[in-house]
DNA sequence: TTTAGGATGAACT
DNA sequence: GTTCATCCTAAAA
């Protein structure tokens, strides 16, 4: 499984719509103690096929960056191809991968993926009646970073490795769907949503409600 | 099956 | 004090 090539930095610096895009069935992968070999059992690999992501480019009014640079979206303004980590709702940890070349804000948020490796690791992670759900283990950002491990001492981390790192096995998605990103407010009319059309463990189905107050 | 409300804390006005 | 790139649970339909 470590055969296969990993993203180098030129694949995240570039425009932040090519990036979401391409990364729809990469495999993202997570070595819980980067100090041992991949294949060693102490290496606590969990891996998944990335199936759902969005956008957020630096002049976008929904993107952390679009005010300036601040302590907390300091590391969108950096080098490409690091871990944009943020903790939202007083409980989730959300993933986001910079890119554009340094000084050019943007991040892709990874928001859904497809379990490969260590499911059984993965689960232990989760708590609740969705524990024992295969559907529901990272089908979302919150819950993806909670089955991975993700925390904010990730924050700035490489996606070169040896910790995080995303690879590229071959596998090509059937079908690309696009749609207005979630749980925004501003600039939901942008279709800069990415997911694998009909895939399982997409967050959230195609239903464009608008939710009208 | 869908929906409403609560949890919980950092950043922002 | 309000917002927020969310998730879980319980209750309604």
């Amino acid at each position: 499984m470590n055969s296969h090539p990993i993203l180098q930095k030129s694949f995240y610096e570039r425009h932040t719509l090519e990036v979401a895009k391409d990364l729809l069935g990469k495999i993202l992968v997570v070595r819980t103690n980067p100090k041992f070999p991949l294949e060693h059992p102490k290496a606590g690999i969990a891996a998944g096929r990335i199936v759902e992501t969005e956008a957020y480019r630096g002049d976008d009014p929904a993107s952390h960056s679009c005010r300036g640079e601040t302590p907390r979206s300091s590391v969108m303004f950096g080098e490409p191809g690091v871990a944009y980590v943020y903790f939202i709702y007083g409980m989730y940890e959300m993933l986001n991968f910079v890119t554009e070349p340094k000084g050019n804000p943007g991040a892709v948020l990874i928001r859904a993926l497809e379990p490969l490796h260590n499911i059984e690791l993965m689960m232990k992670r989760r708590t609740g009646a969705a524990k024992h759900s295969l559907k529901n283990l990272t089908n979302g950002p919150g819950r993806l970073c909670r089955a991975l491990g993700i925390q904010m001492s990730d924050y700035g981390e490489s996606l070169l490795g040896p910790r995080l790192f995303v690879m590229d096995d071959g596998f090509k998605p059937d079908n690309i769907s696009t749609s207005g990103r979630i749980g925004i407010t501003t600039g939901i009319e942008k279709p800069w949503r990415y997911f694998i059309t009909d895939n399982r463990y997409v967050s959230k189905k195609l239903t464009i409600k608008s939710k009208c107050l």
